[in-house]
Formats: C-alpha cells, sequence, structure tokens
DNA sequence: AAACGGATTGGCT
DNA sequence: GCCAATCCGTTTC
C-alpha cells in the first residue's frame, strides 16, 4: 500500500474500504467480533490516522438494557441509532469524553459496536500530540475515549457516513483465530443489571492497547 | 425550569 | 485504589 500526495487517496482503496453492506449484517455479535483486526482511519485537514481495532462492544439494540436504545427508546440522541448501518453514532460521556459506535444492522434495528482500544497505525506523532504522550505509552489509544480523542473524533464526527472521505473502516486482511480472542462482560454497564453479564465485550488476546481490565 | 447521572480517564494518595 | 472533572441529554417537578 502507498500513501502519496496529501495522505489521500491510499493504493487499493476501493477493495480494502468496507461498504454499506458490511454494516447491514443484522448479527451484531459477529460484526463486533469481526472488527477486531479493521482498520479505522479518519481524516482531519490532510491529515490521516487510523489504529487497528482490538477492542469491541456489542449492544444489541431494544432487547439490550445497557443499549441506548434499550426498550425502544427514541430520542433526539439515540435516533441515529434506527438508522440503517454504515454510519457513526458519537456522544459525550461524563461530560468530558467522545465515544465512538458504528451503528450497524438495517433500518429501525438500533444495534451497534462501541470502538474501546485501538493500535496506533498511521499518524503516530498526530496522535501523540493530540494526547499529549508518545506512543510507546498504551494509554494513548487504550480505553474508548482515549482511542476516540487520539483520532480526532469528537461530537461532529456523528452521523459520518462511514464509506466518507472523513471517517471509514479498511480490512488489511487481519485475521484473529478464536483463540486469540477474548470474550466478556463489557465495561461500566452495572446499570443494565442482568445485561451486564452479557459476554458482548470482545478483544484481542495479549495486545498492549486492550483497556484494563484485560485478564481473559 | 431544575436536577440527575453516565458505554471514562488521569492524577494523587 | 480513590475520586474529581465536566457536559448535556433526559427525566422530573
Amino acid at each position: 500500500m502507498k500513501d502519496k500526495g496529501q495522505g489521500k487517496n491510499f493504493e487499493c482503496d476501493i477493495e480494502m474500504k468496507l461498504q454499506y453492506s458490511y454494516y447491514q449484517n443484522q448479527d451484531v455479535i459477529f460484526l463486533a467480533k469481526d472488527l477486531l483486526g479493521k482498520i479505522l482511519f479518519t481524516q482531519i485537514n490532510d491529515e490521516i490516522t487510523a489504529g487497528i481495532i482490538v477492542e469491541t462492544e456489542a449492544y444489541f439494540g431494544v432487547l439490550d438494557k445497557a443499549s441506548h436504545a434499550y426498550g425502544g427508546r427514541r430520542t433526539n440522541r439515540t435516533e441515529i441509532l434506527y438508522h440503517e448501518g454504515g454510519i457513526s453514532y458519537v456522544y459525550l460521556c461524563y461530560g468530558i469524553h467522545h465515544l465512538f459506535n458504528i451503528v450497524t444492522s438495517v433500518k429501525d434495528e438500533p444495534h451497534a459496536v462501541l470502538i474501546r482500544a485501538v493500535e496506533p497505525l498511521v499518524g503516530k506523532d498526530i496522535m501523540e500530540l493530540r494526547r499529549n504522550m508518545p506512543f510507546t505509552k498504551a494509554a494513548i489509544t487504550s480505553g474508548p475515549g482515549s482511542a476516540a480523542k487520539a483520532l480526532g473524533i469528537d461530537r461532529s464526527f456523528n452521523k459520518k457516513d462511514l464509506s466518507g472521505e472523513e471517517i471509514w473502516i479498511e480490512d488489511h486482511g487481519i485475521r484473529y483465530t478464536s483463540d486469540q480472542i477474548i470474550e466478556g462482560p463489557r465495561i461500566g454497564v452495572a446499570y443494565a443489571q442482568e445485561d451486564a453479564l452479557l459476554p458482548w465485550r470482545f478483544f484481542v488476546k495479549g495486545n498492549p492497547y486492550v483497556s484494563k481490565p484485560n485478564k481473559g
């Protein structure tokens, strides 16, 4: 792969970029797992950063007490989740952190995948400036708030087309076997009662950028 | 119109 | 390990 001329138009871009049909898969658990190893890109003012997705969580639409769409809730904020798959859902958490989600499945089925950690791949120097720490520190992209910040994702990235020029995902052929993927309960969703125990967090075994707790 | 609380993080003890 | 930071969508009065 080459990266020439202002960092735009990666060679083989057409074949590598995930298309709408990928995101419209109705099995969000499958997608959360399948997204491990895919490359998440952003381009802001001609500056490209990208990271390998190494940790995700699935949010299972109206049936999931941890989901913002639980019980079919439709508010101004959550309306985007009911859109057909292939766009972003970014919201502010604790007043400080922007959390990036991928809206998946078909229209009116509000499934989503939270990106919890990436491994820096492109534009590490830019990530260092955004995070004010060296990329040798795993914390630079570990955890959903940190990963989003390193990639320059803020509220302006809400409702973005994931097949566009500002944010997209590529498949570079990285694959993990089932024994390289750890499944476990999601983080920070104690309010979801019994659904907090569902094993819908997925991460790459041994990857240093996976957020804590990272045992398995 | 006012209060509540969260899909977190980093700094300090 | 503990806890403050800090915003705004959502709920409640």
